[in-house]
DNA sequence: TGAGCGGATTTGTGATCACAAGCAATCCAT
DNA sequence: ATGGATTGCTTGTGATCACAAATCCGCTCA
């Protein structure tokens, strides 16, 4: 029987590859909020028709990484006040959770790992290199979702991280930052004292610490 | 300025009208778990080219309402007891939240509409109609979240649905209930009483209970 | 100077087709 | 009679095209 007739080797699905791409240039804000798009554009862009640029824009649009006006144009979303602290909501509630799942099967390999991908947070905030710093970031916290277990909470995270994804460049390129993440040692440290209190605290602070830069 | 330039008596895309109908018979439970769908077969359906079809697949599989195969075959996922666990804990975080925020905003006029929608639910549950249940429970729990004015959240409380559907109709389908649902009257009491505290416990027991059916 | 208008262009939508891969029923050899 | 190869049908993928609607740009007229 065979379990994965795709072999790894094999050329990806065209919509696949387009849809990746897109979506990492969405998620580390490549791209500005308002920016638009067209399905020609795309597919010259990365070689490919119309079609299947077509499907990766709409498998995007129903993740809710792009937003589609009534005409169909399609283009990166320019997120309200109001939709900015409901998805720093969603965030808090199921990283906290998933962060808490984690905390059983953290073991020191995974600490450790997290403290290298920190240093190299701190060397893009040096650099005030916002796209390295947004995905180390996010690179911080999925290596510890990772140890939940729960693909589905997993990727309804990282569909709300797509969501930001082009506010977020916005907000940390706006700002003139230079101290490393304070609550990423936090979550170090709560991680390694088995603190699950702490821990919910600390992934917590870390998550909605944006909404006090847009607040300011 | 035009603010919506697609009249309402306009004709819907082709996509949309297609997507809309699977949707809603994936969310309330219409397919059972493992059902394949074709191309070809839904496009002829709706008397519709592959082209809408394909697209109001790839939508719905981005929602994670179906799911597809290596070699591309969609069908309504069949879930394993632990997807079925992550799924409900997503519902009892999300849904919780959701209530908390529509609490201070809960008139009476709400209140009498849950409990008329109340009174179908124990209607279904009389007549044995897996689908009518399933179709009005979630009815209850819309028209309380969307008193909470976050439709991000309510988006997300609305995917998990989606993803359960198919199971939920096995689950229900295989159950002998005669009872009509015990939780939604703590749910109504909580809100009367406005009390916050006793309100998230009820819609957290509410929403965990399929869990109970199915460790069973 | 600026608002309204008309045509040219751009853009999304849906249908159709060619193609390759998957799947199943069939047929043959042992 | 059974296991395995093979043939034919089914299915998803991607390209191309026609079409309608939206958008944009330049012009005109007040």
């Amino acid at each position: 029987m065979i379990l994965n007739p795709r072999p790894a080797d094999a050329a990806p699905a065209a919509h696949d590859r387009v849809y990746r791409a897109l979506r990492g240039r969405i998620m580390q804000g490549d791209l500005p909020p308002g920016e638009g798009l067209t399905l020609r554009g795309i597919g010259s862009e990365y070689e490919v028709s119309m079609t299947p640029a077509r499907e990766a824009v709409r498998r995007l649009v129903a993740e809710g990484a792009l937003t589609m006006s009534s005409s169909g144009r399609v283009s990166t979303p320019e997120l309200s006040n109001e939709r900015i602290e409901e998805l720093a909501a969603l965030r808090a509630l199921i990283e906290v959770e998933l962060a808490s799942r984690a905390l059983p099967r953290a073991h020191m390999a995974l600490i450790e790992r997290m403290q290298t991908i920190n240093a190299t947070i701190a060397e893009a905030v040096a650099h005030r290199d916002a796209a390295s710093y947004i995905r180390t970031n996010l690179e911080f916290h999925r290596t510890l979702y990772l140890r939940a277990q729960a693909p589905a909470m997993l990727a309804m995270a990282e569909t709300v991280w797509l969501q930001m994804g082009p506010t977020m460049r916005a907000l940390y390129g706006r700002l003139r930052k230079t101290e490393p993440p304070h609550f990423h040692r936090l979550i170090i440290a709560a991680l390694r004292a088995g603190d699950e209190p702490g821990l919910r605290l600390a992934v917590r602070s870390d998550v909605t610490q944006g909404l006090r830069m847009l607040a300011s």
